[in-house]
DNA sequence: AATCTATAGTTCCATAAAAGAACTGTCAAA
DNA sequence: TTTGACAGTTCTTTTATGGAACTATAGATT
């Protein structure tokens, strides 16, 4: 597959695989949260050749989640920050890490514990029903298709999502 | 960087995404969430080529994700059915869809809608903190190190989570 | 009996992407 | 004048991926 290909199917799913589906793309944007905005930063807490640092970051710039703003002239230097569109990525990035947290912990424990500052608790992201507020089980939700759906192709996912009902009783 | 190498590191995310952080995976985890089973089936779908398809196939089995199941003998032929730890990923796949959706339509509309089967209505999946149901931002947590934490290496997420305050004003 | 089809792979080779190291250019500070 | 920080780029080697063809098993078809 060209990858470029990705953002060009109906399915936002694939489309948002574009812009962070590699490997080294959402340890950057890990790094981001983490406050770090400049390349030898980024490169040396993750080890990422330099080459691909350069490209990687081009391309996060390119789709709108980084913006690449001087911080200084002679000689021009420029940092890397999170757009809005950068900081909308931050619900991915917490339900990989949720996951982590709970299927891939060693006997120590978890490496991070998070808080939340406008409550005060400790506490796990959880993934609701913006409508009833319960938590989400693939089991639970049906699939339909929207105005952007390809149903005309019956292998895009739409089409197939319809046909199946999507996760509604996976495995 | 030694891929195999993230399952060591003391972060979930990176763990994570030893499981799921290749291009592959998460398309072909998607094919599993629309109740795709079968070798020929993810082959034809995805037009992902089948020496791949065999290889992430047998990584997501590994790692415990899939589980490969006899669904008749001569010849014995296997499908691959989504494992407790697999229907799990199913925040992150939302998380995921939902950003493509805000972020990456066109001007036709969403692909797909979500419909929840419990309260009957087209939803959106939101996440929130788990003790006071607020919808989480990333500016507003802050991290800790946790028991599975290694401070002691300075570069270690954990040590710079602890710093620099995870995302507490990140951009 | 011979052929076709479905399924789930494996093998082989050409190409693309990534790793690893060294190099460039600009400027400030020692 | 030399060193060092910074943000890359260039080069070569190694690894991963794409694409096509091949293998194996067995039931169904001619």
């Amino acid at each position: 597959m060209k990858w470029d290909a990705l953002e060009d199917e109906a399915c936002s799913m694939a489309r948002t695989l574009a812009v962070i589906g590699d490997r080294w793309s959402v340890l950057i944007l890990r790094e981001c949260f983490l406050r770090v905005r400049r390349f030898e930063e980024f490169q040396s807490n993750l080890g990422i050749t330099r080459h691909l640092l350069a490209d990687r970051l081009k391309k996060l710039v390119r789709f709108g989640v980084l913006r690449r703003t001087p911080y200084q002239t002679n000689p021009k230097r420029h940092e890397y920050i999170l757009t809005q569109k950068g900081l909308d990525l931050y619900p991915i990035l917490m339900a990989i890490v949720r996951w982590g947290d709970i299927h891939m912990v060693d006997e120590r424990g978890r490496p991070l514990l998070y808080q939340h500052k406008t409550c005060g608790k400790f506490f796990e992201p959880v993934m609701i029903c913006s409508e009833c507020g319960e938590p989400l089980h693939a089991k639970e939700v049906h699939t339909h298709p929207g105005p952007g759906a390809a149903v005309a192709d019956p292998k895009s996912v739409a089409a197939r999502a319809t046909r199946r009902k999507v996760s509604s009783d996976a495995a």
